[in-house]
DNA sequence: AGGCTGTTTTGATGTTTCTCTATGCAAGCT
DNA sequence: AGCTTGCATAGAGAAACATCAAAACAGCCT
């Protein structure tokens, strides 16, 4: 069930600082890179992502998930998939029900790339 | 020539922890950061970004920036321009030639809806 | 076995996105 | 003024995406 991830990107062989803010990107990072935001560059999906990974005990139901949309669930089973194959989530069935839980090392990943250097990384973004 | 940029959620209303990965985004702030992500998915927009964030004080011409892709002109304006809608960066126009740099709020913001508390964020992640 | 519930897969359809060529606009130069 | 260069916009075609209904699949429970 869990098969289809993503290879996540061999980074940091220079000893720090993931880059994108700090050196031009090369096309083979870059493409790694796209897959992943494109799975976050949608409404549905980023709420699914935040549901899941906001859930108290780290994995949720797709039971808990399908009714928080107005859409079929197909549709949500499809962004689920995405999501899974974008490597940030991954999901087991546990008898009748299916769970799903966050993958953090590709998030984290993700926050590091976007992260300029001698900051916090939480708030402070009064943009 | 700076118009039409995006108006950037209006987070950190609780004090600290920009959500996504500690409480479930709802809509409207899923459609907000949807935009802002899907501007990050596509590899040559990483690459203009990367390459826009990266350079040496702060700013890069386009005509330095549409020889490093084996794409027309046009398709290098037309993603500028996705990036400029995203609010990631700003241009102005100085006699013949236009120069493009970073906006930082609009990436402290992303990095931040992604980092999950109590993390350093640069590497370390070797999923 | 047969039926029921929860989830994924398949196939179809309308919309969005990426890319190009052609055109337009702005600024400098002769 | 007219030409040239740098960049943006407009329009069009092909590919990718979001969504749904229908069908398939996986575990229960009689």
């Amino acid at each position: 069930m869990s098969k289809q991830e993503l290879v996540v990107l061999g980074q940091d062989e220079s000893g720090c600082c993931p880059t994108l803010l700090t050196a031009p990107l090369d096309q083979e990072q870059a493409v790694e890179l796209a897959k992943m935001f494109k799975a976050l560059g949608d409404p549905v999906r980023l709420r699914l992502l935040s549901m899941i990974a906001s859930r108290e005990g780290g994995e949720i139901c797709v039971c808990d998930l399908t009714p928080a949309f107005d859409l079929s669930q197909p549709t949500i089973s499809h962004h689920l998939k995405l999501l899974r194959q974008a490597g940030l989530i991954d999901c087991e069935r546990r008898g009748t029900w299916v769970y799903y839980w966050l993958l953090p090392g590709t998030i984290d990943k993700l926050a590091g790339v976007l992260t300029r250097s001698g900051r916090p990384a939480t708030s402070e973004a009064s943009a």
